[in-house]
DNA sequence: TCGATACCTGCGCAGGTGCGCAGCTATGCA
DNA sequence: TGCATAGCTGCGCACCTGCGCAGGTATCGA
């Protein structure tokens, strides 16, 4: 196993087998990135808790949002933009209202492993 | 149900209900934010990256870490130093050598969760 | 004792983030 | 038609974050 990259081949090693170990832990560095900006979407309180409405109680509006966990709307309308463009949350238009809900699985997997 | 406080009781709403509902969907507000910060921690790819690399690896020291992820060892002890101050990481001095490992279990389901 | 090594720390910079404010469009009601 | 409401957007500010650089401390080998 030599799975060093060459640009780091001559730095020493303190268990060599261990780093040949752990590079393959971490394996293609686009999975990890992937993962680490789900993380991120869920990384501030007021976005997770517009997560944790919309996947356990349902379609909400976005100024029922605003009103259930103390923003304003244009904080919520931002937060859902950015959600949206990940493409976690999808909103449905009705009139003049717009209810969103959670659309994502591996999202939806983390919520449920993290509040139930 | 009447949970919404009082300094947004004026606010009109779409489905009075499902805000409530929401409002009990998020519950008490520092447990939502205690999470938000857990994943705060996951959500750059070299502290998830370390984390993983720890996690499926054991042990590693840190300027194998420092190899294993391409960073450079400043890099890695401060990002160590706030997985450590959160209680995710923890290390044990042996010589001039220090391997750290997992010690949250929280985190730990999580990096199951996603990376198996 | 002297040098090399493993790790840690302070500092500063570049870049990103969240949100309030003001203003916009679109829809519904009288 | 006129007005209120639901939601979206651009802008600017304060704040935070990650990392490189330089340098410090502790441990080991010669």
């Amino acid at each position: 196993m030599h799975l060093v990259p060459a640009d780091r081949a001559d730095r020493r090693s303190i268990d060599g087998h261990r780093v040949c170990e752990a590079i393959a832990a971490i394996g293609e560095a686009g999975r990890l990135r992937t993962w680490a900006d789900r993380f991120s979407l869920l990384a501030d309180a007021n976005r997770l808790a517009l997560l944790v409405a919309l996947h356990r109680t349902g379609p909400l509006a976005v100024s029922d949002l605003a009103t259930a966990t103390g923003m304003n709307d244009p904080a919520v309308s931002q937060a859902l933009r950015l959600l949206r463009a990940a493409g976690v949350v999808a909103g449905e238009k009705e009139g003049r209202v717009v209810r969103y809900r959670v659309v994502d699985a591996d999202v939806r997997g983390l919520l449920e492993h993290c509040v139930g």
